[in-house]
DNA sequence: GAATTGACGCGGC
DNA sequence: GGCCGCGCCAATT
């Protein structure tokens, strides 16, 4: 009945979970929706998701503190940085953030 | 219905 | 520390 037959609501769920100011990696947040080594799925649900969705989306980066936003949209990436940057997350040079301050516990 | 791709992660070199 | 290859599942062609 509620089940749907897709597990994305659980990612989404999980993305709400992540505080402002935060971030976390795709596998982090499959392992938070019970999903631990679906971290593709995870870029998928986002990627699914509509303009204007009621999850914070830009605070999900790659495991190397980068952002995998542009090979679907260069544009989005942009956008994603500006979310971060609003919530106090500073980027280096290379353009990544420092996972190991930013980063949320696996738990 | 099969083959390919894809908002990734990790181990190995 | 960075680059290469394999694995995973779902959506698309």
């Amino acid at each position: 009945m509620h089940s749907s037959g897709s597990s994305y609501v659980q990612i989404y769920d999980a993305v709400c979970r992540i505080p402002e100011g935060c971030v976390a990696t795709y596998g982090d947040v499959a392992d938070m929706a019970g999903l631990p080594g679906r971290a593709r799925l995870v870029g998928y649900a986002l990627y699914a998701l509509e303009d204007g969705a009621a999850v914070p989306w830009h605070r999900v980066v790659n495991a190397r503190g980068a952002l995998s936003v542009g090979q679907a949209s260069p544009d989005a990436e942009r956008v994603q940085r500006r979310l971060l940057e609003a919530e106090g997350i500073e980027f280096g040079a290379d353009g990544r953030l420092d996972l190991r301050r930013y980063r949320l516990g696996p738990a």
